[in-house]
DNA sequence: CGGCGTACATAACAAGTGTTAGGTATCTAC
DNA sequence: GTAGATACCTAACACTTGTTATGTACGCCG
């Protein structure tokens, strides 16, 4: 059984080289012939790591979501509304990688809401996102910092307004500066203060 | 200067057509023969009446805020806050037509992102969106409906609201029914009063 | 009725698409 | 050193894409 090259780090070359293209081209630019000059190489190898390009879309996706994950800074030490306001700044496009997983996420909606699987995945995606504000958003009704009521109803709202202040600040970065998101997000954290 | 079928009229019937075809396959599945067999014809006829796919695409986002515009129910009669919740509530998939004209607008965000000139347009579309929101904001500023301060940041925010439900609505509707999130969004703006 | 310009079908085009099949080099294991 | 498996390139495949040119039918104006 050789090994001559590292299979899992190439396949993240290829992964990185995907990335790339989403980044500058959305999905509707990604193609194998893209990715393969992204990175220097042919079809052969792309397809040598990635069966198929539904498998390449699949992977993408995956990607996205994990970068999401790992761009969410810390909320070690923080609790209730602090920690909610930190989890959801981490998600707005406050930095170039921030832009890039957005853009990234935004593009994706097209394909996932014409194919009925990856539809399916992106809906298990906000599932997981609105489970993990979940807790946060309840330490904070107990400290009496987001008002009473249904807490799903409430991260919701909450996730509602950060992706819809995603994609306006997508389309006009000049207008929604990053201080002006963090702004926004704030304020907004306050007027629903009880 | 024949005249032989009203110019304007066939070329409403190419719109609907295209139409349809983003409805089912988004902006991705947008070909000319798509749009060509959806409506019993060939490709001829469709470059014949729009020379290119690239005002294809202008013209079916057009559409789509027109449409949007005739979607939302008419707020006279009404003025601050109940207007606002009115012109926002209009804009949720609440119905199949309100469904449709959400997907083509999700979908259209991928082609939107990559293509500068594209881009320009939905920035622009949404600066109209708030334009025509914040004077309802005010009013319910004055009413004492909404919290004081900038009102174009609470524009901002309550677009943010909307078009994030939106999303979220649409991929996963058994989750957000019509009731549900007219429940959020009645909630959201109590919870804002001051 | 003859000519002209519009409306559209037909069809070809070059380019780009995902997929698949050899082919070759290179490493490991014996 | 030989056998076998992996990594990758090359190249072809069958389509699909947007665009363009050609042909034809037909209503209007003279």
């Amino acid at each position: 059984m050789p090994a001559k090259v590292d299979h899992e780090a190439r396949r993240r070359d290829v992964s990185a080289a995907v990335w790339r293209v989403l980044a500058t081209e959305g999905f509707g630019g990604l193609t194998l012939r893209a990715v393969a000059t992204e990175m220097g190489a042919t079809t052969g190898l792309v397809t040598h790591y990635f069966p198929s390009k539904q498998a390449l879309i699949v992977h993408a996706l995956e990607l996205a979501e994990a970068r999401t994950r790992e761009l969410v800074p810390s909320i070690e030490g923080l609790r209730g509304l602090a920690a909610l306001q930190q989890a959801l700044a981490g998600v707005l496009p406050l930095n170039p990688e921030g832009t890039e997983i957005n853009r990234v996420w935004v593009s994706s909606w097209d394909v996932a809401l014409a194919d009925p699987a990856l539809h399916a995945l992106e809906k298990a995606r906000y599932k997981r996102w609105r489970a993990r504000l979940k807790p946060l958003v309840e330490q904070a009704q107990q400290d009496n910092d987001l008002p009473p009521g249904n807490p799903d109803d409430l991260v919701a709202s909450l996730a509602a307004f950060t992706h819809g202040l995603v994609v306006q600040a997508l389309f006009d970065p000049r207008a929604f500066s990053h201080k002006r998101q963090l702004h926004l997000l704030k304020t907004h954290l306050e007027a629903l203060r009880p």
